[in-house]
DNA sequence: GGCGACAGGATTGTTGACAATGCAGTCGAC
DNA sequence: GTCGACTGCATTGTCAACAATCCTGTCGCC
């Protein structure tokens, strides 16, 4: 009944136990389902069952688990209906995001990324680098929050990221769609370098349906 | 610099501490700046410390209060920008809220609204009734919520709304501004009576940009 | 008279022990 | 043999005492 991490030495700092536990969640390593102990964590992190707790709290609030009173804490779980209600959120976010950051930043800002979802982009597509094009496509995530420079905003979408991340990734590597999706970021990335604010905003949100389109249809591949 | 609410020897029970306090800071009976004791709001529950330490983690995770390490919790101030950030986000999700209530609802279940926001309303804004005219716009706020059935969105609405309320009563009984809303409401809840879900959704959005146009012009009354 | 060090008090942060709850495995009755 | 109650264990929830920190007001020195 017991799971694989049974035996981690790792005393890490105090401070690192949420960011170590989100970061453990949002990568699978501990699925959906899986059991949170508080005093397995309280020894593993060297902090005392209070600071678990805490965190638990934290944790909870994200949405990232789910606390049964006198019953513990385990992962969340995201079925298929509650990942079409993320996306729609996600789709009216990201396209505010991109929207904002091309109207507080000048096009020639975004000249590096443009260059950089051309070829290079292409040729991890085309060899199946997807770690790489997945890297590329958080640094444009993250350049163009950052851009918008809107705290509520950044929240959300880091919130929604945290929830989908593992998801986006599978979707990624469903067949036809990181071709599909480069295509569609380099029509945003067009819009953004001409300055177009209201084009880019509708492109990502097309983007975004896409993604999700390929989430439907492959929903048991990906879920 | 000690507040008002020295003397309030209600006992509430344990269970209401987070709903209570949240309500308190919503309505600024708790003003922002205002210094929250543990020791006291323990007291006044009838709560353990740990207790209303958990009660606030929660609110700053809503960002209802802030807190300062070794030196309490305070309940979180809001300047111009930071409402502007929060209106952006805003706008886009109670547009989708919108879309998402009248795709899914038959067109004539909102037909009892379209009345209370005919004549009735009317003659509230005349009469300067505003505590009625912001509860029935509450009404139809939590029925559109309720109709679109987005979990994620839900919470989402209820955070934003926590932390606005208060500017978005002020900014109500600002000159003009109770007649021009109840103008846009009529507009969207037509639109939603004739099931346009993106008329619809554009209205509201023209709504709350138009809400947001009053709060930037009248921006020293309101904050 | 003004500035800085210092002590007292108040408040927050942390810890460990204790109570309450739920679960599993066992025993007994039908 | 199966169902149900009981007991023991593991885990979570609660509390109160203790430690650390910060603010305030006072005193002494320049």
């Amino acid at each position: 009944m017991n799971n694989s991490r049974s035996a981690l030495p790792r005393t890490r700092a105090p401070a690192e136990l949420l960011p170590a536990l989100r970061e453990r969640i949002v990568r699978r390593e501990l699925p959906p389902g899986a059991k949170l102990l508080e005093s397995e964590l309280s020894l593993e992190f060297g902090v005392s069952r209070s600071k678990v707790r805490d965190v638990f709290g934290a944790l909870e609030q994200r949405g990232l688990i789910k606390r049964i009173p006198n019953r513990g804490a385990v992962v969340a779980r995201l079925d298929l209906a509650q990942v079409c209600e993320i996306y729609d959120v996600r789709e009216m976010l990201e396209g505010l995001c991109v929207r904002i950051a091309v109207e507080r930043t000048k096009p020639q800002s975004w000249q590096d990324l443009v260059q950089l979802f051309g070829r290079p982009m292409e040729q991890l597509v085309r060899r199946g680098r997807f770690e790489e094009y997945i890297a590329n496509l958080d640094r444009l995530r993250r350049r163009t929050i950052e851009a918008a420079g809107n705290a509520v905003l950044t929240d959300m979408l880091n919130s929604i990221n945290d929830k989908t991340r593992e998801i986006q990734r599978r979707i990624i590597i469903l067949p036809g769609r990181a071709a599909d999706g480069l295509k569609q970021h380099r029509a945003v990335l067009a819009a953004m370098r001409k300055g177009d604010a209201l084009a880019a905003e509708n492109l990502r949100r097309a983007n975004i349906r896409s993604s999700r389109e390929y989430l439907e249809r492959f929903q048991h591949f990906v879920l």
